[in-house]
DNA sequence: CGACCAGTTGACGTAGATCAACCCATGTGG
DNA sequence: CCACATGGGTTGATCTACGTCAACTGGTCG
């Protein structure tokens, strides 16, 4: 399995040298995706689950006449790790830009919980915390406006980058289309374009090409009521 | 542990009569809840789980000005099991009309899975159901009018209720307000009251005092693009 | 008896959707 | 090497689903 999981993994959890080997040593492909390649759709039965370790992955489903994206993946998470217990898939996964993905069996998946069980908790624990960001945006498109919403997408993902180190100088790649946040916070593409342009005016992001910049981090999270608590972050400091 | 949850894992997951002795012998106590009494408030570290055993319980985070409600629970849910991996709580827990819960430490819970391994795998199942309702919602809110909101609402909590046993003859026992849907369905009180009037208007609603009726399901399915596969039920014919 | 709360209704205000151009960069085929 | 198509981004005008405000009803409870 891929070193950006099993770092993120490590820091989270600890883990001995001993459950480091054997993740180490899970059988696994490596599988380049290109842009808007779909790995899983909405019904399908996975018997492998991949874990993303570079690029960005989002889940999708369409609804009625629109694409609402449920959330977006960053290296070092298992976007369809719940397909072990829950095998039918109710939305589709698929990757933006150009990423790459280690895909594992099931089944050795398994074998390997069954050797190493102290494993099982780490995993669960991934589980909760994907399960955690899902509830915050049950929360965030509920009861927060545009302004707030894209806030909080930035400032989730510097947050969630940062911990598999790929925020650096306040900046990350982020192949994306307004189009694609539009989805994500469940607004229209021009509306979220305005939403943007505020953003900018304010000095809060500069998004050029691929690149997203948050000049200034703490006054970007403070403007949309942001904080990182429901994404466990104080486990770096173990 | 209760017997509803017992039941539900039962049909869920099938249970040997080993598992079924182990869950019954965790130490817990009963407590009775009255409504909107609270049992887990933001920023708590909890250290037992509550599993329902009667009425509802609900999650909520304050957002500015607005009380959003995360999810609903019904008989035979944990809604607090991720405090076994994330004790502290990112959001409220709350009864709503009276309710009883069994409050089982989680030191209990840690040693039943030590010895039973298997069942650590049925009670993450459990977990993953409840992030695919998040998931869920995430659609409802993001891409859904008012109309399919609520409509989707009292679907899901047919489905989930039926399944534990307390949907008969078309009803269920509810004692949340209008302003309560309001809150789960991201939407005003004013507007949630238009929305259940063309419900009922279209016959496919009766809401009296604390009790609701699908007279029509398929059609109230059918109106609010309703399907349950989130919900993971064809595990009900093993 | 008044206080309070859920529900209901009407009038009005607004955030954000929709529609329709247009710009610009990139890519493609003749 | 140009002609044109395509897809993101941007802008302005208009529309609408839903929020907000305010008032009134009818139960319930102390």
């Amino acid at each position: 399995m891929h070193d950006r999981l099993i770092a993120r993994l490590q820091s989270v959890a600890g883990l001995t040298s001993d459950e480091r080997a054997a993740l180490n040593s899970v059988p696994h492909k490596v599988r380049t995706l290109g842009d808007r390649e779909s790995i899983l759709q909405e019904g399908d039965k996975a018997s492998n689950c991949v874990a993303l370790m570079s690029g960005f992955l989002y889940r999708q489903r369409i609804i009625g006449d629109r694409r609402q994206i449920l959330s977006l993946h960053v290296p070092g998470d298992i976007p369809d790790l719940m397909t072990l217990y829950l095998p039918t898939m109710d939305h589709d996964l698929i990757s933006v830009g150009q990423s790459t993905v280690a895909v594992a069996p099931h089944s050795a998946l398994k074998s390997l919980f069954e050797k190493h069980p102290s494993l099982v908790h780490i995993f669960w624990r991934e589980t909760l915390i994907d399960a955690a960001i899902f509830r915050h945006w049950v929360g965030n498109l509920g009861a927060m406006d545009a302004f707030h919403r894209v806030g909080q997408l930035f400032c989730e993902l510097a947050v969630r980058l940062e911990f598999v180190g790929l925020f650096e100088k306040n900046s990350f790649s982020f192949p994306l289309t307004q189009y694609d946040v539009a989805s994500v916070c469940g607004l229209s593409k021009v509306h979220t374009n305005r939403t943007i342009q505020v953003l900018r005016k304010q000095r809060l992001l500069i998004w050029r090409d691929d690149m997203v910049e948050l000049p200034n981090r703490e006054e970007l999270e403070a403007a949309a009521e942001f904080s990182a608590d429901y994404l466990q972050r104080k486990a770096k400091s173990v």
